[in-house]
RNA sequence: CGGGGCGUAGCGCAGCCCGGUAGCGCGCUUGGUUCGGGACCAAGAGGCCGGGGGUUCAAAUCCCCCCGCCCCGACCA
């Protein structure tokens, strides 16, 4: 491509909104536009990226025996009544207004249909079906980018199987296919533990790329043998201890104690025995959660233990069930709640926790003698430093971008809309899938804020737009063009996507756009070189200079790029 | 949806407090000089100051409403 007949609008200027690195390079380099919040359109240049990048996820999907569909993005409504997702999605949905139709935010509702009435026999699976398509979902706030859009594309493939040993070899490929697209593509990545949410399923993971742009948080061990999403992630921290004897229960005075640093300060006591509360809804049940010492409630586990969505009490409905204010609640003597507790108390006695009455709480609390506790969960959400829970050494906490999540569905979609097969039995059972998803924006990104210098960006190769960058330093040396005409002509004649500088402006601008545009070569040809019979080559990643005799300059270009 | 910021030429911004003919830099057009790290000189084009309403002799500027964009939070299959 002749740079002076591409449409490729470079911009000096840092972008007013763009505020991370990949936003603002995607902007200056010319690859995408805003045309709305969370709403881009891809000019050519980043086009180009895109289509690369799919090809990679394709030529995984397809090494794995995925079959590539075409799917409607206009979805009858009733499809997702009928999965409950409507309601489940919310206003993250796009309506349609003059039809009953929906803009598919993802495509297990369809995927399931056409199972439903053509996968009919557990001879037809397993299957590996997938799409390379634009998702809609009605962001509250699209941000960082391309990084989280109302309108994105993504690579969705799900698995059908009849038995759950071939969901979990679905589910394998899948990791292993995702490990080797995300590695082509010159991401530095790690696979989490996570959240099936309200997926709902069995199992899942999400890839993820360490970065302070990132919405996610990750708990990683040191060495990176252990890494989960903080809404799972466990950690080895001590339990309370239980003392052989229990002593009675007592009412202390604790006036205008609120929080429980003020509390162990007061009684100069160790977190430890403090049994902290907070008070939840849970749907419509008021729920008492116990959290030791200054331990951090983690709302996604609450939720999964739940079972439901869970809010904080307001403290006005908190003070008229109990009589008393945040500060001073506790376990003992509370009905109407559901109370349940952290594992780190477990069986514990000579707790302290509220009274239920304002300035008092209660000592030598037993947990087994004086309260009706209905379980013990992992409710606490775990902090750095702490000992990962394989014993490899503490905890970090991070920021991280997902890029790609994979689940096990299992029957959720196929009870609900029906899909069933017949087994060897002649048994109708409802179909068994999963769901992998990988955001096509987010791997081009995550590639530039893993890719850049002050100058602009740093392609890879694997998905880099052109490979070679060739910079005619002056367009009225006849010589300089005739040379850096013939290499364009030779890298077209051999297949190698080049991009060429043959533009009337100056060399230092030329330069500029080389290094922001980022082509993994750049190939230099100006007059002083060429007095000599040379070219310049450089390598955009490490800055390198290389002096190439002229006629060996299709050779050592191709040699650089193997 | 809560909190904050911003909206003036294609882009980046000043002007707004304190009302009085809309400015700067970059980019763009034309001509000339330049030609190895975003050149120089000269001449130009380009704006309903986000929209609507109000106050005023007079509004980019003051007041009210709306819209849009960005950031933090909530939310995020």
């Amino acid at each position: 491509m002749r740079l002076s007949k591409a449409f490729i609008p470079t911009v000096k200027e840092i972008p007013n909104d763009a505020v991370i690195p990949s936003h603002q390079l995607m902007i200056r380099a010319g690859m995408v536009r805003l045309l709305s919040a969370g709403i881009y359109s891809w000019l050519p240049l980043g086009y180009k990226v895109m289509k690369k990048v799919c090809d990679i996820v394709r030529e995984e999907m397809d090494a794995i025996g995925g079959q590539e569909f075409h799917l409607p993005a206009l979805n009858p409504i009733e499809l997702w009544e009928e999965t409950g997702r409507v309601k489940a999605f919310g206003d993250n949905l796009f309506h349609v207004k003059n039809r009953p139709l929906v803009l598919a935010p993802t495509h297990e509702e369809v995927i399931c249909w056409i199972a439903k009435n053509h996968v009919e026999s557990y001879k037809d699976m397993p299957q590996i079906w997938y799409q390379i398509q634009t998702k809609f979902r009605n962001e509250p706030r699209p941000r960082s980018g391309v990084l989280r859009g109302r309108q994105f594309l993504m690579k969705d493939s799900y698995t059908l199987d009849a038995t759950w040993e071939g969901l979990d070899k679905g589910y394998d490929l899948h990791a292993e296919a995702y490990k080797k697209i995300f590695t082509r593509c010159g991401l530095k990545f790690f696979i989490v533990g996570a959240s099936s949410g309200a997926m709902g399923g069995s199992g899942s993971q999400e890839f993820m790329l360490e970065s302070d742009s990132g919405e996610d948080t990750i708990a990683l061990a040191e060495d990176n043998s252990y890494a989960a999403n903080l809404e799972i992630a466990t950690s080895l921290v001590p339990k309370a201890v239980r003392h052989t004897e229990s002593k009675s229960l007592e009412e202390i005075h604790t006036p205008n104690v609120k929080t429980i640093d003020e509390l162990a300060a007061f009684l100069k006591v160790d977190h430890s025995v403090l049994a902290k509360s907070v008070v939840y809804w849970a749907d419509k049940t008021p729920v008492l959660v116990l959290l030791m010492g200054n331990d951090e409630l983690n709302e996604s586990k609450l939720m999964s233990v739940m079972g439901t969505d869970v809010h904080p009490i307001e403290a006005e409905s908190l003070f008229g069930l109990t009589g008393a204010d945040g500060g001073s609640i506790g376990p003992v003597g509370l009905n109407g709640f559901k109370i349940i507790a952290d594992k780190r108390l477990e069986g514990a006695n000579g707790l302290i926790s509220g009274a239920n009455r304002n300035d008092y709480h209660l000592k030598n609390i037993d947990l087994q003698r004086d309260c009706k506790i209905d379980g013990y969960y992992d409710l606490r959400t775990v902090q750095a430093g702490e000992t990962a829970p394989n014993g490899a050494g503490k905890l970090r906490i991070v920021r991280g971008i997902e890029l790609g999540h994979i689940f096990k569905l299992g029957t959720k979609y196929s009870d609900s809309l029906k899909a069933t097969y017949l087994d060897e039995k002649g048994e109708a059972k409802p179909i068994i899938m999963g769901s992998y998803g990988i955001g096509i924006e987010r791997i081009i990104a995550c590639h530039i804020e893993q890719n850049h210098d002050a100058n602009g960006i740093i392609w890879d190769k694997s998905i880099a737009p052109y490979l070679v960058h060739i910079i005619a330093v002056n367009m009225k040396s006849e010589k300089v063009v005739e040379k850096a005409e013939h290499l364009y002509n030779q890298l077209l004649e051999v297949g190698i996507d080049v991009l060429y500088d043959d533009r009337p402006t100056t060399p230092g601008f030329k330069f500029k756009d080389a290094d922001l545009l980022g082509m993994p070569l750049q190939v230099i040809v100006g007059e002083k070189n060429l007095a000599n019979g040379k070219i310049e080559v450089k390598i955009r990643k490490s800055g390198e200079r290389i002096l190439v005799d002229v006629d060996q300059s299709l050779m050592k270009v191709k040699e650089l790029l193997t």
